[in-house]
DNA sequence: GCAATTAACTTGCATCTTGCAAGTAAGTTC
DNA sequence: GAACTTACTTGCAAGATGCAAGTTAATTGC
């Protein structure tokens, strides 16, 4: 019954696959600059360790080859459902700058949510689907 | 948009609240002898932190005032999705000794499920409803 | 009723992980 | 081709974790 915190279980990595959901970050300089507050060796590192983990890809881009976009795998994108409950959960329960009936509404349309989720991944749509709060 | 992960995110305190909630786990000794092999000093850091988050609650038994139980608030409880969540991740993703099908009879069954674990919540029922694997 | 046992920690110390600042290498722009 | 940008890497200090050995209070055994 193992529920798989050996890779996921750590301050960072979670955020990570979460910003890589939701927030429409793909590289490196995405992650340095928002806000999340990783240092570069620590994101090196997970973003590695996630792609061994066959969570995450990294692929170099074809239009300037200096970057790296790195990408969730089926595998990834599959824990949209946890992080989806961990956030209605967050909201809920923490005290959060997130706008108010934001919870009801993500919990009476979690089945949509996961579905643009998912779309959003399949169509590699860059636009943003949550803001920062 | 935080995902709680200050509180949660370690290799510890989710699993900490998975065996309350599921295998039946209560004492501090309970979780000394679960096999997960958590150091006592961090486990006894884990279960203060959790209190103050307000996740769990630690209560001295009546019955033999050496042992304190452990249980989880209702917004522990409400962890649960989450937690299923991610065990439906783990059974499908990660090589694992889970029974075969355990993945699809779980993900058939999510509310039923959910159910069970809030009745043995409410009705303090101290039988495991998962075994170790 | 007192010694042995048990439960829940705490302490000291070594090791591993994290964070910060600065540096490097490869590709791109001016 | 010099300046810049992107994705890292390195060195080191500080913090977190793990292990083994206490400690304290409650309970049991005789």
């Amino acid at each position: 019954m193992s529920i798989s915190l050996e890779t996921l279980g750590d301050r960072w990595s979670l955020l990570i696959i979460r910003d890589l959901m939701v927030r429409g970050l793909r590289t490196f300089k995405d992650f340095q600059e928002s806000g999340e507050g990783i240092a570069t060796n620590i994101l090196a590192e997970r973003l590695t360790r996630l792609e061994v983990a066959g969570i995450i890809t990294a692929t170099r881009e074809e239009e300037d080859r200096r970057r790296i976009s790195y990408r969730l795998t089926q595998k990834g994108i599959e824990l949209a459902p946890v992080l989806l409950e961990l956030l209605i959960w967050g909201v809920r329960h923490e005290k959060t700058d997130a706008p108010a009936g934001l919870a009801r509404k993500l919990e009476q349309q979690r089945p949509e949510f996961l579905k643009e989720i998912k779309r959003r991944w399949r169509e590699e749509d860059p636009n943003p689907l949550l803001p920062r709060f």
